[in-house]
DNA sequence: CATAGCCGCCTTTTT
DNA sequence: GGCGGCTATG
């Protein structure tokens, strides 16, 4: 490897880069240069005679891994390594040993909006109702147990009490459904491929052959699942190198177990341990507060933070009256920082809930300042996106009938609700599949008129089209499939802009053709089933980026903002009374505070709009944990210029509004009304209102988004 | 069978 | 406030 480079390392950080066989954990702070380690890495072990294909370097994201890919690539050799995510590589060993794990390749991946149609359906076939248990509570807690490993033969034995025997029930009737569809979600690429580990030591063997390296980024973000298969794929000869912070272990509620990280030296006794407790990132004032900030956590190891860097610009807490003045001031300090010569692409604005990004983006609008959201699945989940890969998807798999649902009438060729009730009821009386009962329609009695029979034979032939030629371009197909389906034309005509999001849909898989050798529809479907649009990030172009603060990990800015640092929001109200998620909120504020180089704004309004409803917000405990010392406290309103100390006005218990009886109010759709009754329920308060249409109505005051209108 | 409009449900973070 | 699902109507 080039002397100059290696020049520019610490000590430790060539003690990792150059550290040979066996278990190497490496426990790296942020901006410790974590990342350029694991590359460094990975040419090391090539340059030491290591085959990259020998290599396995595991990201915590797919925009990670292109990442890492590109920097190893500038190193020539790396080329071959496999460098991909947790759940990519899965995919590609349960795709290869489909039959040894019990499924076949062709799977589909379900993602949230799959599996929710698809538990609903357990919950319902398992005779329950849906409001004692809600599809959403069923299926994290289904998570749960396949993060876990559990699966639902090991179930039964233990549960004892009534919730967790029908949480056993709609468990296997949720699995049994997935598999009649020849679908896995996304716990259960992790779970089928760990036991397919587990019960087929040729296959350990073989993988361990394979991979004779396995590089782990983020380790602290891993669940169980994930360690087991780690375990595994290491097991004949235990090379394996973890890198993580503690500190920055985030996705608890996703499963991710702390204690991987925590217990690696154990797990592996001839460990060798590396600290890079150095941080060329960020300013040394930045620093110490982000480090005041995460020593609150009780449950922690102690860990240095040791700044490279000089002071620099204080950090900056201001308050502001509402979100809407929030928004408009970060849009105008930007403005200025870019008037001084700042890039844009230098800036981010982070906060705890995507939804706070309309307020910044009106605002950014406003001001013409050319931004990027970063958002979980916004591209994705669009309808016609959706639609368009739910028709790729029954070529390479006619078994998934959520897909086949959504596009038998799409667009429109008069396949309706009762037709399909009609396929439907044939196809469970004959154990057929959905769509195999469409190729049926002779001998099906009820279909009333030869028209619609005409119909359904018409959409299985253009199916069967479609499917007679697989292989070649992705892009390519996929437009045939656009234009031949009348999908093309139906959203010519209706949505302009829907229609071009699916030519931008096929745009990119045309560089999935250039990229893979080669082109596959059926690893395309795989691997874009597990893409969101954060791995759509473009940190080159020229726009100011907004995103939740778990996107920002692993990401730096000279500027970043961080706002709505309030009690409720950051720590968000659903981890209040629970120690433990408290810290994991401290450590998520932590980790945004970290990705600053240059300067922290960090930023809460008093008054913020949430579901329509104006509350007063209090600040976060974590800023009276900073303190203000060394901090410039900036009060943009004159409403709002009481500071962090000084907060005892406010009354907690008015969450939202009360009323009293003959009030009169006004209702968005009821009009105007006069109260009759209040309950006062804190949250769950109830006003009855007689609205003038002479309708009385009981409201839940959260949601009723009435207004007060005064004594006239 | 298609469409519009209404009702009721949910609402943190994401691979 | 936003969306999916349901119902009434054309």
């Amino acid at each position: 490897m080039d002397s100059k480079l290696t020049r520019q390392l610490t000590p430790s950080q060539r003690e990792a880069v150059f550290h040979k066989e066996g278990p190497l954990l490496v426990i790296a702070g942020p901006g410790s240069g974590k990342t350029r380690v694991i590359t460094y890495r990975i040419a090391a072990l090539i340059d030491s005679g290591v085959r990259p294909h020998n290599i396995c370097a595991i990201t915590f994201t797919n925009k990670a891994a292109q990442e890492m890919r590109q920097r190893a690539n500038t190193f020539g050799a790396s080329a071959g390594a496999h460098i991909s995510t947790f759940h990519s590589l899965c995919v590609r060993i349960l795709r290869q040993y489909a039959a040894k794990a019990a499924i076949k390749p062709n799977f589909s991946i379900y993602d949230d909006a799959d599996q929710t149609r698809c538990i609903k359906q357990a919950v319902k076939d398992c005779e329950l109702d849906s409001t004692d248990f809600p599809p959403a509570r069923m299926l994290e807690a289904v998570s749960v147990l396949k993060n876990k490993l559990m699966d639902v033969e090991s179930l039964k034995k233990d549960f004892e009490d009534y919730f967790s025997k029908m949480l056993a029930a709609v468990y296997s009737r949720y699995q049994h459904i997935l598999a009649e569809h020849n679908a896995l979600d996304f716990d259960d690429l992790l779970m089928k491929t760990a036991f397919l580990l587990q019960g087929c030591p040729e296959v350990c063997c073989e993988l361990g052959n394979r991979f004779k390296y396995l590089l782990i980024d983020e380790y602290q973000d891993t669940n169980h699942a994930q360690y087991k298969i780690a375990k595994a794929l290491v097991s004949a000869h235990n090379n394996i190198c973890v890198t993580g912070d503690p500190d920055q272990s985030i996705y608890r509620w996703r499963g991710a177990d702390i204690r991987n990280i925590l217990a690696f030296e154990s797990d592996w006794p001839r460990a060798v341990v590396v600290k890079l407790e150095e941080n060329f990132r960020s300013s040394a004032n930045i620093l110490q507060m982000a480090d005041k900030l995460i020593s609150f956590n009780k449950k922690r190891k102690q860990k240095r933070l040791i700044p490279t860097k000089p002071d620099g610009k204080e950090v900056l807490v201001s308050v502001f009256f509402d979100e809407l003045e929030e928004a408009d001031a970060v849009a105008q300090q930007i403005k200025e920082l870019v008037d001084g010569g700042a890039s844009l692409n230098s800036i981010a604005v982070l906060y705890r809930v995507n939804s706070a990004s309309r307020v910044l983006e009106e605002a950014f609008i406003r001001n013409k300042i050319p931004y990027q959201i970063v958002r979980g699945l916004e591209f994705y989940n669009r309808k016609e996106i959706r639609d368009m890969l739910a028709f790729l998807k029954i070529l390479v798999n006619p078994d998934d009938k959520i897909a086949l649902l959504r596009i038998i009438n799409t667009p429109a060729r008069g396949i309706g609700k009762t037709t399909i009730d009609k396929l439907g009821t044939y196809a469970v009386l004959h154990n057929i599949t959905l769509f195999d009962s469409l190729k049926k329609v002779k001998d099906i009695d009820s279909l009333s008129a030869d028209g619609t029979r005409a119909k359904i034979s018409a959409f299985v032939k253009m199916i069967e089209q479609f499917k007679a030629d697989l292989s070649g371009s992705v892009a390519l197909l996929a437009r045939r499939v656009f234009v031949e389906s009348g999908m093309a034309e139906f959203l010519k005509v209706t949505d302009e802009g829907a229609f071009e999001n699916v030519n931008e849909l096929i745009n990119s898989a045309g560089q999935y053709d250039q990229q893979a050798q080669p082109p596959s529809l059926l690893d395309y479907l795989q691997q874009t089933a597990l893409f969101t649009d954060s791995d759509a990030y473009d940190s080159s172009s020229e726009r100011a980026a907004l995103m939740t603060l778990h996107a920002a990990k692993g990401l730096e800015f000279e500027n970043v903002f961080i706002i709505g640092v309030e009690e409720g929001l950051l720590p968000h109200e659903r981890s209040a009374g629970d120690d433990d998620q408290i810290e994991e909120e401290r450590r998520l504020f932590f980790v945004g505070m970290t990705r600053a180089k240059a300067q922290l704004h960090i930023s809460y309004a008093r008054y913020r709009t949430v579901k329509g409803q104006m509350l007063r917000t209090m600040p976060s405990q974590f800023l009276y944990e900073l303190g203000v010392d060394g901090v410039k406290l900036i009060s943009e309103n004159r409403n709002s210029h009481d500071d962090v100390d000084d907060d005892n006005s406010d009354d907690t218990s008015q969450i939202v509004p009360q009323f009293v009886t003959d009030q009169l109010v006004r209702h968005k759709t009821f009009g105007l009304g006069r109260v009759r009754e209040f309950v006062d329920m804190g949250e769950n308060s109830i006003v009855v209102v007689r609205f003038n249409t002479g309708q009385t109505k009981s409201l839940l005051v959260k949601y009723a988004d009435l207004s007060d209108v005064g004594n006239f």
